[in-house]
DNA sequence: TTGTGTGCAAAAGTTTTGCAGTTTT
DNA sequence: AAAACTGCAAAACTTTTGCACACAA
Protein backbone atom coordinates (compact mmCIF):
# COMPACT_ATOMS: atom_id res chain seq x y z
CA UNK A 1 0.00 0.00 0.00
CA UNK A 2 1.26 3.22 -1.08
CA UNK A 3 1.94 5.30 2.33
CA UNK A 4 -0.63 7.90 3.20
CA UNK A 5 -0.93 11.52 5.56
CA UNK A 6 -4.31 11.35 7.31
CA UNK A 7 -6.32 14.18 8.41
CA UNK A 8 -8.49 13.83 11.93
CA UNK A 9 -11.41 12.26 11.28
CA UNK A 10 -14.88 14.30 11.62
CA UNK A 11 -17.46 13.32 14.66
CA UNK A 12 -20.50 11.43 13.41
CA UNK A 13 -23.30 10.28 14.87
CA UNK A 14 -24.01 6.86 13.13
CA UNK A 15 -21.71 4.00 12.94
CA UNK A 16 -20.62 3.32 9.23
CA UNK A 17 -22.46 0.12 9.42
CA UNK A 18 -25.81 1.92 10.88
CA UNK A 19 -25.11 4.47 7.95
CA UNK A 20 -25.10 1.77 5.48
CA UNK A 21 -27.93 -0.18 6.63
CA UNK A 22 -30.06 3.12 6.05
CA UNK A 23 -29.13 3.31 2.44
CA UNK A 24 -29.90 -0.23 1.89
CA UNK A 25 -33.25 -0.42 3.57
CA UNK A 26 -34.27 2.28 1.71
CA UNK A 27 -33.62 0.65 -1.52
CA UNK A 28 -35.16 -2.94 -0.25
CA UNK A 29 -31.67 -4.17 0.22
CA UNK A 30 -29.85 -6.16 2.76
CA UNK A 31 -27.19 -5.88 5.49
CA UNK A 32 -25.59 -9.05 5.32
CA UNK A 33 -22.91 -11.03 6.61
CA UNK A 34 -20.41 -10.78 3.95
CA UNK A 35 -21.37 -6.70 3.62
CA UNK A 36 -21.05 -6.29 7.45
CA UNK A 37 -17.43 -7.75 7.13
CA UNK A 38 -16.60 -5.23 4.57
CA UNK A 39 -17.72 -2.08 6.34
CA UNK A 40 -16.29 -3.00 9.37
CA UNK A 41 -13.36 -4.16 7.99
CA UNK A 42 -12.90 -0.74 5.79
CA UNK A 43 -13.75 0.76 8.41
CA UNK A 44 -11.82 -0.32 11.37
CA UNK A 45 -8.54 1.65 9.37
CA UNK A 46 -7.83 4.87 7.73
CA UNK A 47 -6.19 4.15 4.56
CA UNK A 48 -6.35 4.38 0.68
CA UNK A 49 -6.97 0.78 -0.93
CA UNK A 50 -8.28 -0.98 -3.54
CA UNK A 51 -10.23 -3.80 -4.62
CA UNK A 52 -7.20 -6.39 -4.89
CA UNK A 53 -5.72 -5.12 -1.35
CA UNK A 54 -9.08 -5.51 0.35
CA UNK A 55 -9.55 -9.58 -0.62
CA UNK A 56 -5.87 -10.24 0.37
CA UNK A 57 -6.56 -7.83 3.75
CA UNK A 58 -9.19 -10.07 4.32
CA UNK A 59 -8.38 -13.60 3.15
CA UNK A 60 -5.45 -12.92 5.31
CA UNK A 61 -7.64 -12.02 8.25
CA UNK A 62 -9.52 -15.25 7.74
CA UNK A 63 -12.90 -13.54 6.96
CA UNK A 64 -12.99 -14.58 3.51
CA UNK A 65 -15.24 -12.66 0.95
CA UNK A 66 -15.21 -13.39 -2.73
CA UNK A 67 -13.99 -11.47 -5.32
CA UNK A 68 -17.10 -10.48 -6.99
CA UNK A 69 -18.81 -9.15 -3.85
CA UNK A 70 -15.95 -7.31 -2.87
CA UNK A 71 -16.71 -5.36 -6.21
CA UNK A 72 -20.46 -5.45 -5.53
CA UNK A 73 -20.24 -3.76 -2.00
CA UNK A 74 -17.66 -1.36 -3.00
CA UNK A 75 -19.74 0.03 -5.80
CA UNK A 76 -22.48 0.49 -3.04
CA UNK A 77 -20.80 1.89 -0.87
CA UNK A 78 -19.61 4.65 -3.39
CA UNK A 79 -23.13 4.90 -3.75
CA UNK A 80 -24.20 5.06 0.02
CA UNK A 81 -21.58 8.25 0.42
CA UNK A 82 -19.69 5.92 2.54
CA UNK A 83 -16.24 5.70 0.16
CA UNK A 84 -15.29 7.90 -2.65
CA UNK A 85 -13.44 6.27 -6.06
CA UNK A 86 -9.89 7.59 -6.60
CA UNK A 87 -8.86 7.07 -10.12
CA UNK A 88 -5.03 7.92 -9.84
CA UNK A 89 -4.03 4.73 -11.67
CA UNK A 90 -4.95 1.52 -13.87
CA UNK A 91 -7.16 0.15 -11.09
CA UNK A 92 -9.47 2.17 -8.57
CA UNK A 93 -8.35 3.13 -5.17
CA UNK A 94 -10.63 3.74 -2.69
CA UNK A 95 -10.94 6.04 0.21
CA UNK A 96 -13.09 7.00 3.60
CA UNK A 97 -15.83 9.44 2.76
CA UNK A 98 -17.80 8.85 5.27
CA UNK A 99 -16.99 10.26 9.06
CA UNK A 100 -13.93 12.51 7.27
CA UNK A 101 -13.43 16.08 6.49
CA UNK A 102 -13.70 16.48 2.68
CA UNK A 103 -10.18 17.13 0.74
CA UNK A 104 -7.57 17.00 -1.79
CA UNK A 105 -4.97 15.06 -2.58
CA UNK A 106 -1.05 15.31 -3.53
CA UNK A 107 -0.13 11.87 -5.23
CA UNK A 108 4.05 11.64 -5.71
CA UNK A 109 4.67 10.48 -8.64
CA UNK A 110 8.03 8.60 -7.46
CA UNK A 111 6.92 6.92 -4.82
CA UNK A 112 3.55 6.87 -4.98
CA UNK A 113 2.52 8.28 -1.71
CA UNK A 114 -1.04 9.73 -1.41
CA UNK A 115 -0.78 13.27 1.15
CA UNK A 116 -3.95 14.74 2.05
CA UNK A 117 -4.97 18.16 2.62
CA UNK A 118 -7.45 20.63 3.23
CA UNK A 119 -8.12 23.79 1.65
CA UNK A 120 -11.44 25.55 1.74
CA UNK A 121 -10.49 27.82 -1.74
CA UNK A 122 -10.99 25.43 -3.76
CA UNK A 123 -14.63 24.55 -2.59
CA UNK A 124 -15.33 28.53 -3.10
CA UNK A 125 -13.41 27.91 -7.27
CA UNK A 126 -15.46 24.65 -7.81
CA UNK A 127 -18.90 26.73 -6.84
CA UNK A 128 -17.60 29.94 -9.26
CA UNK A 129 -16.82 28.10 -11.93
CA UNK A 130 -20.06 26.23 -11.81
CA UNK A 131 -22.20 29.47 -11.87
CA UNK A 132 -19.84 30.65 -14.70
CA UNK A 133 -21.04 27.64 -16.70
CA UNK A 134 -24.16 27.06 -15.51
CA UNK A 135 -23.08 23.76 -14.35
CA UNK A 136 -24.51 22.36 -11.01
CA UNK A 137 -21.09 20.99 -9.04
CA UNK A 138 -22.14 17.88 -6.55
CA UNK A 139 -18.62 17.36 -6.05
CA UNK A 140 -14.85 17.33 -7.39
CA UNK A 141 -11.39 15.78 -7.31
CA UNK A 142 -8.16 17.83 -7.48
CA UNK A 143 -4.59 15.99 -6.95
CA UNK A 144 -1.64 17.66 -7.11
CA UNK A 145 0.82 15.29 -9.17
CA UNK A 146 5.01 16.07 -8.26
CA UNK A 147 7.45 14.57 -5.84
CA UNK A 148 6.67 14.60 -2.26
CA UNK A 149 9.14 15.41 0.66
CA UNK A 150 11.15 12.48 0.94
CA UNK A 151 11.43 12.06 -2.61
CA UNK A 152 13.20 15.50 -2.84
CA UNK A 153 15.29 14.82 0.17
CA UNK A 154 16.56 11.22 -1.91
CA UNK A 155 17.18 13.01 -4.43
CA UNK A 156 19.25 15.83 -2.91
CA UNK A 157 21.32 12.70 -1.65
CA UNK A 158 21.55 11.48 -4.78
CA UNK A 159 22.72 13.98 -6.21
CA UNK A 160 25.41 14.91 -3.78
CA UNK A 161 26.53 10.94 -4.42
CA UNK A 162 26.50 11.92 -8.18
CA UNK A 163 29.09 14.43 -7.76
CA UNK A 164 31.78 12.60 -5.63
CA UNK B 1 -17.83 10.66 -27.96
CA UNK B 2 -18.77 13.35 -25.37
CA UNK B 3 -19.52 16.41 -26.26
CA UNK B 4 -16.39 19.02 -25.39
CA UNK B 5 -16.64 22.42 -25.39
CA UNK B 6 -13.16 24.06 -26.53
CA UNK B 7 -10.89 27.42 -25.43
CA UNK B 8 -8.99 29.27 -28.29
CA UNK B 9 -5.57 27.29 -29.15
CA UNK B 10 -1.93 29.07 -28.59
CA UNK B 11 0.06 29.57 -30.94
CA UNK B 12 2.80 27.79 -31.32
CA UNK B 13 6.16 27.76 -33.76
CA UNK B 14 6.58 23.88 -34.28
CA UNK B 15 4.13 21.47 -35.47
CA UNK B 16 2.87 18.48 -33.65
CA UNK B 17 4.76 16.24 -35.89
CA UNK B 18 8.12 18.58 -35.83
CA UNK B 19 7.60 18.54 -31.71
CA UNK B 20 7.47 14.75 -31.72
CA UNK B 21 10.39 14.24 -34.26
CA UNK B 22 12.57 16.44 -31.98
CA UNK B 23 11.57 14.40 -29.17
CA UNK B 24 11.90 11.08 -30.49
CA UNK B 25 15.60 12.13 -31.77
CA UNK B 26 16.63 13.62 -29.04
CA UNK B 27 16.31 9.56 -27.78
CA UNK B 28 17.55 7.85 -30.85
CA UNK B 29 13.93 6.81 -31.64
CA UNK B 30 12.49 7.23 -35.07
CA UNK B 31 9.20 8.91 -36.82
CA UNK B 32 7.81 6.15 -38.77
CA UNK B 33 4.91 6.40 -40.91
CA UNK B 34 1.92 5.21 -38.59
CA UNK B 35 3.70 7.62 -35.40
CA UNK B 36 2.88 10.33 -38.29
CA UNK B 37 -0.46 8.96 -39.34
CA UNK B 38 -1.27 9.12 -35.57
CA UNK B 39 0.17 12.32 -34.69
CA UNK B 40 -1.33 13.99 -37.81
CA UNK B 41 -4.85 12.36 -36.97
CA UNK B 42 -4.68 13.70 -33.31
CA UNK B 43 -4.07 17.01 -34.01
CA UNK B 44 -6.45 17.35 -37.06
CA UNK B 45 -9.13 17.89 -34.76
CA UNK B 46 -9.55 18.80 -31.43
CA UNK B 47 -11.41 16.91 -29.09
CA UNK B 48 -11.34 14.14 -26.44
CA UNK B 49 -10.93 10.47 -27.52
CA UNK B 50 -9.64 7.55 -26.37
CA UNK B 51 -7.69 4.83 -27.48
CA UNK B 52 -10.49 2.87 -29.12
CA UNK B 53 -11.94 5.77 -30.64
CA UNK B 54 -8.65 6.25 -32.26
CA UNK B 55 -8.50 2.97 -33.81
CA UNK B 56 -12.16 3.03 -34.76
CA UNK B 57 -11.63 6.60 -36.38
CA UNK B 58 -8.62 5.51 -38.01
CA UNK B 59 -10.16 2.45 -39.79
CA UNK B 60 -12.59 4.29 -40.72
CA UNK B 61 -10.57 6.78 -42.73
CA UNK B 62 -8.89 3.86 -44.18
CA UNK B 63 -5.41 4.61 -42.06
CA UNK B 64 -5.31 1.63 -40.35
CA UNK B 65 -2.71 1.62 -37.12
CA UNK B 66 -2.52 -1.63 -35.31
CA UNK B 67 -3.95 -1.27 -31.77
CA UNK B 68 -0.67 -2.00 -30.60
CA UNK B 69 1.42 0.29 -32.13
CA UNK B 70 -1.94 3.05 -31.06
CA UNK B 71 -1.23 2.35 -27.14
CA UNK B 72 2.77 2.75 -27.67
CA UNK B 73 2.50 5.79 -29.59
CA UNK B 74 -0.01 7.24 -27.24
CA UNK B 75 2.35 6.89 -24.41
CA UNK B 76 5.13 8.19 -26.38
CA UNK B 77 3.03 11.27 -26.98
CA UNK B 78 1.98 11.97 -23.21
CA UNK B 79 5.51 11.57 -22.57
CA UNK B 80 6.37 14.28 -25.13
CA UNK B 81 4.37 16.42 -23.75
CA UNK B 82 1.59 16.57 -26.65
CA UNK B 83 -0.75 14.91 -24.70
CA UNK B 84 -2.39 14.67 -21.56
CA UNK B 85 -4.12 11.58 -20.13
CA UNK B 86 -7.27 12.39 -18.21
CA UNK B 87 -8.41 9.19 -16.04
CA UNK B 88 -12.33 9.77 -16.06
CA UNK B 89 -13.90 6.80 -16.22
CA UNK B 90 -12.40 2.82 -16.17
CA UNK B 91 -10.16 3.35 -19.65
CA UNK B 92 -7.98 6.92 -20.50
CA UNK B 93 -9.12 9.39 -22.22
CA UNK B 94 -6.57 11.90 -23.94
CA UNK B 95 -6.52 15.61 -25.31
CA UNK B 96 -4.32 18.00 -26.60
CA UNK B 97 -1.85 18.95 -24.18
CA UNK B 98 1.05 20.72 -27.31
CA UNK B 99 -0.67 24.18 -28.53
CA UNK B 100 -3.27 23.96 -26.50
CA UNK B 101 -3.47 26.33 -22.95
CA UNK B 102 -3.37 24.84 -19.60
CA UNK B 103 -6.73 24.21 -18.34
CA UNK B 104 -8.94 21.96 -16.24
CA UNK B 105 -12.52 20.31 -17.02
CA UNK B 106 -16.15 19.65 -15.73
CA UNK B 107 -17.41 16.39 -16.13
CA UNK B 108 -21.26 15.51 -16.31
CA UNK B 109 -22.15 12.66 -14.83
CA UNK B 110 -25.13 12.30 -16.58
CA UNK B 111 -24.37 13.09 -20.00
CA UNK B 112 -20.78 12.43 -19.86
CA UNK B 113 -19.90 15.61 -21.40
CA UNK B 114 -16.32 17.38 -20.68
CA UNK B 115 -16.70 21.15 -20.51
CA UNK B 116 -12.88 22.79 -20.37
CA UNK B 117 -12.58 25.74 -18.13
CA UNK B 118 -9.30 28.11 -17.59
CA UNK B 119 -8.61 29.73 -13.99
CA UNK B 120 -6.02 31.16 -12.99
CA UNK B 121 -6.33 30.33 -9.25
CA UNK B 122 -5.93 27.00 -9.25
CA UNK B 123 -2.49 27.26 -10.11
CA UNK B 124 -1.26 29.35 -7.37
CA UNK B 125 -3.36 27.39 -4.78
CA UNK B 126 -1.31 24.33 -6.06
CA UNK B 127 2.16 26.24 -5.66
CA UNK B 128 1.22 27.42 -2.10
CA UNK B 129 0.01 24.09 -1.00
CA UNK B 130 3.08 22.72 -2.37
CA UNK B 131 4.90 24.96 -0.06
CA UNK B 132 3.13 24.47 2.78
CA UNK B 133 3.69 20.43 2.63
CA UNK B 134 7.20 20.73 1.10
CA UNK B 135 5.98 18.79 -2.37
CA UNK B 136 6.75 19.85 -5.67
CA UNK B 137 3.67 20.31 -7.81
CA UNK B 138 4.73 19.26 -11.33
CA UNK B 139 1.03 19.29 -12.58
CA UNK B 140 -2.18 19.11 -11.27
CA UNK B 141 -5.47 17.72 -12.25
CA UNK B 142 -8.84 19.75 -11.14
CA UNK B 143 -12.09 17.72 -12.29
CA UNK B 144 -15.50 19.40 -11.08
CA UNK B 145 -18.26 16.48 -11.43
CA UNK B 146 -21.34 17.54 -11.46
CA UNK B 147 -24.95 18.20 -14.00
CA UNK B 148 -23.73 20.61 -17.08
CA UNK B 149 -26.20 22.99 -18.10
CA UNK B 150 -27.90 20.81 -20.80
CA UNK B 151 -28.68 17.86 -18.43
CA UNK B 152 -30.29 20.52 -15.64
CA UNK B 153 -32.38 22.10 -18.51
CA UNK B 154 -33.58 18.13 -19.69
CA UNK B 155 -34.44 17.58 -16.08
CA UNK B 156 -36.61 20.87 -15.84
CA UNK B 157 -38.53 19.63 -18.60
CA UNK B 158 -39.00 16.47 -17.73
CA UNK B 159 -40.25 17.75 -13.91
CA UNK B 160 -42.59 19.68 -15.28
CA UNK B 161 -44.04 16.40 -17.19
CA UNK B 162 -43.70 14.47 -14.43
CA UNK B 163 -46.34 17.11 -12.34
CA UNK B 164 -48.87 16.36 -15.30
C1' DT C 1 23.52 -2.96 -41.65
C1' DT C 2 21.90 -2.26 -37.20
C1' DG C 3 18.89 -1.05 -34.38
C1' DT C 4 14.06 0.24 -33.87
C1' DG C 5 9.13 -0.32 -35.00
C1' DT C 6 4.95 -2.89 -36.51
C1' DG C 7 1.34 -6.18 -36.44
C1' DC C 8 -0.38 -10.24 -34.79
C1' DA C 9 -1.75 -13.14 -31.40
C1' DA C 10 -1.47 -14.25 -26.93
C1' DA C 11 -1.23 -12.78 -22.21
C1' DA C 12 -1.99 -9.96 -18.34
C1' DG C 13 -4.71 -7.26 -15.41
C1' DT C 14 -9.05 -5.32 -13.76
C1' DT C 15 -13.93 -5.52 -13.33
C1' DT C 16 -18.50 -7.47 -14.48
C1' DT C 17 -21.94 -11.07 -15.00
C1' DG C 18 -24.81 -15.55 -15.47
C1' DC C 19 -26.19 -18.95 -12.66
C1' DA C 20 -27.14 -22.37 -9.07
C1' DG C 21 -27.48 -22.55 -4.50
C1' DT C 22 -27.84 -19.79 0.09
C1' DT C 23 -29.33 -16.32 3.16
C1' DT C 24 -32.21 -12.62 4.86
C1' DT C 25 -36.54 -10.42 5.96
C1' DA D 1 -42.01 -18.01 0.84
C1' DA D 2 -40.23 -14.29 -1.79
C1' DA D 3 -36.67 -11.50 -2.79
C1' DA D 4 -32.10 -10.53 -2.56
C1' DC D 5 -27.25 -12.10 -2.14
C1' DT D 6 -23.03 -15.01 -2.56
C1' DG D 7 -19.41 -17.55 -4.71
C1' DC D 8 -17.72 -19.60 -8.59
C1' DA D 9 -16.35 -19.69 -13.09
C1' DA D 10 -16.58 -17.59 -17.19
C1' DA D 11 -16.75 -13.48 -19.78
C1' DA D 12 -15.83 -8.76 -20.91
C1' DC D 13 -12.75 -5.07 -21.27
C1' DT D 14 -8.61 -2.45 -21.46
C1' DT D 15 -3.79 -2.52 -21.94
C1' DT D 16 0.73 -4.81 -22.40
C1' DT D 17 4.08 -7.98 -24.40
C1' DG D 18 6.81 -11.71 -27.08
C1' DC D 19 8.07 -12.55 -31.47
C1' DA D 20 8.89 -12.78 -36.47
C1' DC D 21 9.13 -9.73 -40.02
C1' DA D 22 9.60 -4.88 -41.95
C1' DC D 23 11.46 -0.38 -42.01
C1' DA D 24 14.29 3.84 -41.09
C1' DA D 25 18.63 6.13 -40.45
Amino acid sequence: MTPSQDLAPLQVTDSPEEKFREYLEIRGEKLTEPRRVLVNHIFNTHKHFDADELVADLRESGRRVSRSTVYRTLRLMVDAGLLRELRLTNRSAYEHSYGYPSHDHMHCTQCGAIVEFRNEEIRKLRELIGQEFGFRPDNHRFVITGQCSDCLKARGRRRKLDQI
